[in-house]
DNA sequence: TATCGCGAGTGAACAGCGTTCACTTTCTAA
DNA sequence: TTAGAAAGTGAACGCTGTTCACTCGCGATA
């Protein structure tokens, strides 16, 4: 029954989003009075929050999976950056609700005795993944060893996740250019933007040794 | 009147955001009734859309002053982008209001054509000066002649925009880290991005002429 | 077997929402 | 002075999330 709810309202939801999700709308939907859903979730934000936590999980270990595959370096951080793109604007109503927890705005979530609450989450498990994606680039010499990979994935997520969002609310926006012979496909965009992160994790050119080797060199 | 609905709807929704401003609030506020405010505004969407577009209007131009100031080209760059973010979380609601345009999802904005007229839009001439920036740091031989300004430029504004959203909605995202020592400001945190996104404008490392003069060279 | 309790499900109701519309009041221009 | 537009009102419609007193039907117990 729990179940049979959590369905129908995934269905409407992939199609309406949150707004055309209303519980006499599914109550209707699943053949039952608006008061029976309150027998089995406390609120309709209750109801809405296992939805995205539900989706939350898939574009995570979409992602994971990505990273632990059997692919060379550079491929997987491709793939990798790709996957969360691409899960993310499958489902687009999905993906903005799972990042517009209005509740949470203003809700300082207070300083770094968080992180290790945060790694016990999805989230914390998939940013993780990041963090070492990050840190073997670095020992791969591809990326600076100079960046903190933790600061780091969080600017690499936070471009991410702008380009997702961007992309759901314009999807013409690769299209988008002077010229037409500019202009690019979604997936021909997303790349650009994936190989423009990794080129920000590139060494510093004023340490120009062998990629394999830059310690600290203060002057040339 | 018209003038004093938008100051009361503003002052609203500055605090408490599209969800907690109701036109029955409104009318309570300037002592109206509800139906006073139809015969000013059409739809409670149409006053929102008006409070969205005048707070673009001065994020744009906020981010136009920095590109027009009198600075080195480094320090122009690094203002104009941290000017977007400051404004943009100066002011959540509005900010994260004018990127959801629920109505906008899946609105295919079709091609090519639509960039005439985008650039007669604030956000079209504010994207001009970004456009503009990346091709006065190519000139200077600063950031890598190889790529198209027009979509480095939609990949930067992405990453802003991602980071911009990430801290509206959890403000400690830079004190987040396993080591204490190593936490940022918000302050250290948005440089620190934007000094990443300015590395992925580097010339590639692979053509390593001297800066000023690096064109198409297949091998070494 | 009779009855008790409990969980499932219901329907009416409350408060709030955006919006409309017939209505009155007020002010201006001919 | 009067016609007409403009400004403002209040009740109502249909929608929303949510609550609560209520009724069933079933399983366990005395």
């Amino acid at each position: 029954m729990r179940d049979a709810i959590l369905e129908a309202a995934e269905r409407v939801f992939s199609v309406e989003g949150e707004a055309g999700l209303s519980i006499r709308r599914l109550a209707e939907e699943i053949d039952y009075s608006p008061s029976a859903i309150y027998k089995y979730f406390g609120s309709k934000d209750e109801l809405v929050d296992e939805l995205k936590e539900a989706f939350f999980e898939r574009l995570m270990q979409s992602v994971d999976r990505m990273a632990y595959d059997q692919l060379s370096f550079d491929q997987r951080i491709h793939r990798c950056f790709r996957t969360y793109i691409d899960v993310a604007i499958e489902r687009p109503h999905h993906y903005l609700a799972a990042f517009s927890s209005t509740g949470a705005i203003a809700h300082h979530d207070a300083a770094v005795g968080a992180w290790a609450e945060f790694q016990q989450t999805f989230k914390g498990q998939a940013f993780g993944t990041v963090v070492a994606l990050v840190e073997e680039g670095q020992s791969l010499g591809a990326f600076d060893r100079a960046l903190d990979p933790v600061h780091a994935a969080k600017s690499l997520w936070s471009s991410m996740h702008g380009l997702a969002q961007l992309l759901i609310h314009n999807p013409g926006l690769p299209q988008m250019i002077p010229a037409p012979e500019r202009a690019m496909t979604a997936d021909t965009f997303i790349a650009f933007h994936v190989s423009m992160l990794v080129r920000s994790l590139r060494p510093d050119v004023t340490n120009r040794d062998s990629s394999q080797d830059n310690r600290e060199h203060a002057n040339v």
